[in-house]
RNA sequence: CGGAGAGUAGCUCAGUUUGGUAGAGCGCACGGCUGGGGGCCGUGAGGUCGCAGGUUCAAGUCCUGUCUCUCCGACCA
């Protein structure tokens, strides 16, 4: 390809509305445009890289056994309420309706329409195990679209989903996928790691999570230094705390008054306390019924732990209707004292249950009590009484007994056990060799084409602009020639070129009539990974230069020996890349 | 959904306080000097100042509404 004729509109100036530095190197080095929020037009150099992502991801997925297959991202309602999740994603799925009033969404994943498929077409267990799967669009209304591409409301998923008779099958069709997005990754040139996940909204048992650790990340990975244990944030399981000793006999609970006095920070500060000396009280909604958890002040309560702890079920916080009447009081002054009968279940976290004694809301308005001992003045056991883990890992905690760690991460694969979920409510079972009939256990294994293209930038870059692996790099090779206009000069570049073309080289000759330093400038932003500069200055001695884009030395070789020697380089950075 | 900020040339932004003929740099077109790290000089094209109302002799600027984008937050303790 010519740089002449390739659409590259590169850009100086650093895009006001761009915050990730993968999303300015895209805006910057022409890879991409934004449409409208959360929507985004690949160019010539950005499609290049997909189609390379995807080429990777689709050789790994056909190695691992599974078959690609297109469903349609236009999906009928109804197979979403069947699952009940309509409901579950609520606002995330974009609906639409068609011309004869029939509910439509456009797919943000694509469980319902496989296991639909399955339903219809797997009868027999000899027909499985299958893992059938797709490469296409997805859509989400994401309630904030940030950061580029990393969160958009249309992108690319690589979706799998594997069927099989029984768990020892599941197990080796999800171990299947898990080493194939380990090779993948790995030839993407990405350094990632590799994190026990909740499953979430999709239910299940088991789950798995890609992520590349990143400043721009969206999730945080916890782990232990010596790599013993690593989960993200909604997973990580915390050590329990130590029981505090209290320095004397603890008095009786006493109520005091704290006008309009409801936020922690505002309590702390009128009764001079700390948040670690104060029980949070939360009142969730859980269906129809309503539950009580118990927070120290100072952390916070991790929802995926609470759904656990429910046994799946999805909560929500109480509105402040159900506050008042469960607490008797106004919102802000909820307490555990006597709770325990007015909720379905009471949850305490095991650093409450540790507590000496804290401050808690009164459940009057305006009035808060002090000296509230965990099991004497609330019970720390009984029917519908759990102390569990119930917070979000913090500064501190440990796992194990080792210190956890913090880092962010960009997920770009996520693999679930998703067991009989779907294919129950969906009807996708199967005779097994007693002619029982079965739903079959499914699993179901994505990845975000679009976020491994920004996490290789945001791994990938210095001050000049990307550097990229060159297995997913938009071309491999880049001649510039410094003076276009100096016959030579340009017929030597186009020589080069050429002999790379012939040996399938995936190469770009920048054959524009422009000053070198704008040539160099783009070079760098572009980031392809091997510049070879053709310029009258080193060819009078019959010379060319080589440089790689991620090391800053150059190296001269003869002309006639260039094209060689490029082609040994291109194998070299690719050998390092294979698993 | 709540809070904050922003919409003026293709891009990055001034101009809004105090109403009075629409600006700069970069980019683009043409000419010249240049020619190995976004060079210099000259000429030129390019705008219903997000949109709709209103106030006024006069609105980019003041008022009302509306749309879009960005950032922060959404866990009621």
């Amino acid at each position: 390809m010519r740089y002449s004729r390739l659409l590259v509109p590169t850009v100086k100036e650093i895009p006001a509305d761009a915050e990730a530095t993968s999303h300015k190197l895209m805006i910057r080095a022409g890879i991409c445009r934004r449409v409208a929020s959360g929507t985004y037009t690949y160019l010539p150099l950005g499609q290049r890289c997909l189609l390379k992502i995807i080429a990777i991801v689709r050789e790994e997925i056909n190695r691992a056994g599974a078959q690609e297959i297109l469903v349609p991202s236009l999906q009928p309602l109804e197979l979403w309420e069947k699952t009940g999740r309509s409901t579950d994603y609520g606002e995330t799925m974009f609906r639409l309706d068609d011309r004869h009033g029939k509910g439509n969404v456009l797919g943000p994943t694509a469980e319902e329409v496989f296991t639909y498929l399955a339903a219809g077409e797997i009868n027999s267990y000899k027909q499985l195990p299958i893992n059938l799967y797709q490469i296409s669009p997805k859509f989400r209304d994401e309630f904030r679209p940030r950061f580029g591409v990393i969160r958009s409301r249309e992108f690319i998923m690589k979706d799998a989903y594997s069927f099989d008779a029984d768990p020892e099958s599941l197990e080796k069709s999800y171990r299947a996928m898990y080493d194939a997005y380990c090779r993948i990754f790995t030839r993407c040139g990405l350094e990632y790691v590799i994190v026990e996940a909740e499953s979430g909204e999709m239910g299940g048992s088991g789950s798995h999570q890609f992520t590349v650790p990143c400043e721009s990340g969206e999730d945080t990975i916890v782990y232990t230094e010596d790599g013993s244990y690593a989960a993200n944030l909604e997973r990580a399981a915390v050590d329990p705390l130590p029981k505090e000793q209290a320095a004397g006999e603890i008095p009786t609970p006493q109520e005091v008054e704290t006008p309009n006095v409801g936020t922690i920070e505002a309590v702390c500060e009128f009764l001079k306390t700390e948040p670690k000396d104060m029980i949070k009280t939360l009142v969730y909604a859980v269906e129809d019924e309503v539950v009580a958890a118990l927070v120290r002040g100072d952390h916070e309560l991790n929802p995926e732990k609470l759904t656990q702890t429910l046994g799946g079920a999805h909560a929500d916080l109480a509105d402040e209707a159900t506050i008042e009447r469960v607490t008797g009081a106004k919102v802000g002054f909820a307490g555990p004292i006597g709770v325990a009968d007015k909720v379905s279940s009471l949850i305490i976290d095991h650093a409450v249950a540790a507590m000496a004694a804290g401050v808690t809301g009164a459940n009057k308005t305006d009035c808060h009590t002090r000296n509230v001992m965990p099991g004497r003045d609330f019970p720390l056991e009984g029917d519908n009484v759990v102390v569990t883990d119930l917070r979000c890992a913090g500064e501190g905690d440990t796992h194990d007994g080792k210190k956890l760690l913090f880092k962010k991460g960009i997920e770009i694969g996520q693999v679930f056990k998703l067991g009989t979920k779907y294919s129950v409510k969906l009807g996708a079972k199967f005779l097994d060799e007693q002619g029982a009939e079965k739903p079959c256990l499914m699993g179901c294994y994505g990845i975000g084409i679009n976020r491994i293209l920004a996490s290789a930038i945001e791994l990938g870059n210095d001050d000049n602009g990307i550097i990229w692996p060159i297995s997913i790099a938009p071309f491999e090779v880049l001649v510039t020639c410094v003076n276009q206009n100096e016959e030579d000069v340009a017929k030597a570049a186009e020589s080069i070129y050429q002999q790379l073309l012939d040996s399938a080289v995936d190469v770009l000759l920048d054959d524009r009539a422009l000053r070198g330093g704008i040539k160099f400038k783009d070079a760098d932003l572009i980031g392809i990974p091997i510049r070879v500069t053709v310029g009258k200055r080193s060819l009078a001695e019959g010379k060319v230069e080589i440089k790689l884009r991620c090391e800053s030395e150059r190296q001269e070789v003869v002309v006639e020996e260039a094209a060689d020697k490029v082609i040994a380089i291109v194998a070299d950075l690719k050998e390092k890349l294979k698993v």
